[in-house]
DNA sequence: CCTACTTTGTGCGTCGGTTCACAAAGGGAT
DNA sequence: ATCCCTTTGTGAACCGACGCACAAAGTAGG
């Protein structure tokens, strides 16, 4: 019993699921110019990638375009949307209420894709009780049981890098498997767990590097000051 | 037809220099610990990658390693800094002071690592002279001219997506050609302009893909234990 | 000096991802 | 209905990255 048309089992590359959320932000765009349909070529320019690409990419989802035509906006968003699990809506719990922290939470982004932010966790006395974007932070000791009452599922790590294998090693004793981190430290974790980590030095030093290369030029005679 | 290879290949893979700034972490915090040398193994596992693909990266800068041995620490992080540009000092600008703006000014992993916070600029009259991190948020006129006056190289865009373009376009003809973009959109840039871009929102569809997986998505395939 | 041991540097098979190029599929006009 | 035009979906070549496994190169000890 099988499906030819079906191959959306297991096998969808990263590397396709990365951008899945880049070309979802651009048809959120169209949506709100009531463009109806889109083609390849142009989503791909809005999203900043190759069409043949992007095309691939979707094809992994299955065949929602229509030769000669283009792509539905709407029921696009629907299709990536439920396939990245946008439909339901995810708890996320914030650990670590420094500037980055307080950043986080007042960021609209998160909301506006079916993130809600759930709880704010932290262990300076001087900030828990705090009201910060509507929420109160709570102490860290209540970790473990915030997380259950709130139902959180996804943390995110904005600790300093010293306490974050702590706090990590907790969330996932307490059954979290899916972390952001941005403490600038390897996190160890169990299989089954995902971590993605955000470290914006590292960011800039690749910058760096490039803008180096190109200050400097095949001859690096100027470094001399 | 294919180019003349050069002798010496300068060329280091985007993928090793990537892993570099991750590599120099490592190494400073055994660098604080006063280890002399390490081993690729030892700092293969401290910076979360295979040891292999380590030795390989390194390789590309040249042979600082001893057999039998290991990597000099000091020697090391002197050859990585110098190769990722870190010896010199980058004066970086951040547009837009608002949540992540500020988050960003205070963060202290960029001085660490040879960038200086040199100018805050905003359009907000609001925010507009505030002293933030110690420094005084200049107005977005002035854009241009504290680029030049202060030697900005590097610039942060933390503004509103809808502004993200256009101070682009300034700033870029305002000779800077090295871009941290945290706004929602993607940036068209002339050739030569180097842009990386962060988004926050994207880490976490990521994340919420795979939680989904693991919670039992389309199909109720939970593997047993 | 010679032997035993450690660790680097790299050749090579493999794999995932990107891109090209084109056949297949649909819409619209006549 | 038939022809022409547009655009998708994908086979296949290409390209870079990964990791195994091993020879080369070094240390240490007798």
């Amino acid at each position: 019993m099988k499906r030819p048309s079906q191959h959306r089992d297991r096998g969808i590359p990263d590397a396709t699921v990365a951008r899945l959320p880049l070309y979802l932000r651009a048809l959120h765009g169209m949506a709100e110019r009531a463009i109806a349909t889109v083609s390849s070529e142009d989503l791909a320019l809005a999203a900043g990638v190759n069409s043949a690409k992007l095309r691939k990419d979707l094809s992994h989802l299955g065949s929602y375009g229509t030769r000669g035509v283009g792509y539905d906006v709407e029921y696009l968003v629907y299709q990536i949307s439920r396939e990245l699990g946008l439909t339901q809506d995810w708890a996320v719990a914030i650990v670590g209420v420094g500037n980055l922290g307080r950043a986080l939470a007042n960021y609209g982004g998160f909301v506006s894709r079916g993130f809600r932010v759930a709880a704010l966790v932290d262990a300076d006395p001087e900030v828990v009780g705090d009201d910060i974007a509507g929420l109160n932070v709570e102490h860290i000791d209540e970790l473990e049981a915030v997380i259950k009452r709130r139902g959180v599922s996804i943390v995110v790590l904005a600790t300093p890098a010293a306490a974050a294998q702590e706090v990590c090693d907790r969330v996932v004793a307490a059954g979290v498997t899916s972390i952001l981190n941005f403490a600038p430290v390897v996190l160890s974790v169990p299989e089954g767990v995902d971590v993605r980590k955000v470290d914006l030095s590292i960011e800039l030093q690749i910058l760096a590097f490039h803008e180096q290369r190109k200050a400097g030029g095949p001859l690096m005679a100027v470094d001399s000051q």
